[in-house]
DNA sequence: ATTATCTATAGATCTATAGATAATGC
DNA sequence: ATTATCTATAGATCTATAGATAATGC
């Protein structure tokens, strides 16, 4: 019936040599969480192994028990963030009993409440120089389904369907920048519910197609 | 009458151990170019000095005799970004004889295309995490002002006027928003004219803030 | 016996400095 | 003499592995 870490003090294995306050994660996840803390506060090159061990209440080789090293923790992060937004927009595409400036709405909102309401700003992810090397190829494609994604909604808009293939890419630029750009913005300040910010984006989403 | 550096092979000083095709830049000159390029690629943390001075066309050590390190380099050339734009936002700021609507687009419009327009893409250097950083406080404070600057002329605005404060931040915080993740996404379609999507952008914010 | 952790460390960086060297300038 | 560069390197990392250790499980 116990899951595993939940009760305290009976774990298999040496001892960890500082104790940490439990976050009642499991080692993995919390390798994890920290990775995220740290990767968006202080960027990835500039976050070592050993810090992010430490931070997951570890020390620096013991990580290597759970991940291959940093490049499996950034890659996990980039996944975890885009694949919730992924599978809204999925099923935003083929209900088309709503209209889709409805569904595009939903999008945006759906979106921005997802990446700016985690306990750190993992959408900001996105945006590390680091995560365009070639290693992370499976992260774009992914991505790029996610536009593609926003662009077929756009195209579906009333306003949306008189574009010009061009004219068409141009707007899906400033919706997707400013998704990204207000997930950025965001992290300023944090204060503000994230609810009302990521209606209030979705609503700008909206002006900026011309519905 | 000859500038430095412009009569080639004539130059004071031990020659370089390997020569560049001359780009006819002064060595300061061509360390940030070489910065510019490597921090908004390959990030901050994970470029070095040595990968520095060697696309400047000099040895690692070589680099000290012009810059005091990295730091140096990311602080001048977030000081080079953020400058011309403030310098355009405080002209727009006291010529009240143009509707605040016209002098938004215009802010918006210069700064997506200095941004987007320089040799790399400036304008994503904001975007680094290690930029949050204590030692840059003085970037931030330019950048806070910059970012007043677009407050003020959306209060301005017809629209913009009868917000009340929060609301008003709200506005900001989303066209900020806008010029920051346009200037990111333009770095995936490089091949659209700078002015062209400058201009989209100013549109699209005055969508925003409703006008 | 199995497991999760630890300590220790090799090898590969990377930064910043010291001191040598090869030009021009006087 | 002055200058811009070089080579060499000390000292501080950082990553990933090897092998020891201290729990539980059987």
């Amino acid at each position: 019936m116990a899951t595993a870490g939940a009760q305290r003090g009976r774990r298999v294995g040496r001892p960890r040599a500082a104790q940490r306050p439990d976050s009642g994660l499991e080692p993995r996840a919390e390798l994890l969480a920290a990775a995220a803390e740290l990767f968006t506060t202080l960027g990835y090159g500039a976050t070592s192994t050993r810090a992010v061990a430490e931070r997951a209440g570890m020390r620096q080789a013991s990580m290597y028990h759970y991940v291959s090293g940093k490049e499996e923790l950034l890659a996990r992060l980039l996944e975890s963030t885009v694949a919730p937004s992924l599978a809204v927009a999925r099923e935003l595409l083929a209900d088309t009993s709503v209209p889709a400036e409805d569904r595009l709405w939903e999008l945006c909102r759906g979106d921005v409440d997802v990446l700016c309401g985690g306990p750190h700003n993992l959408g900001g992810l996105y945006l590390l120089p680091e995560v365009r090397a070639e290693r992370f190829a499976g992260f774009h494609a992914v991505r790029a389904e996610l536009k593609d994604a926003y662009r077929q909604l756009i195209a579906a808009t009333a306003a949306g369907g008189a574009l010009a293939e061009d004219a068409l890419d141009l707007r899906t630029d400033l919706v997707f920048g400013l998704i990204e750009g207000v997930i950025l913005v965001h992290r300023s300040d944090p204060e503000r519910p994230v609810s009302v910010f990521a209606e209030a984006t979705a609503d700008a989403a909206l002006r900026i197609v011309g519905v």
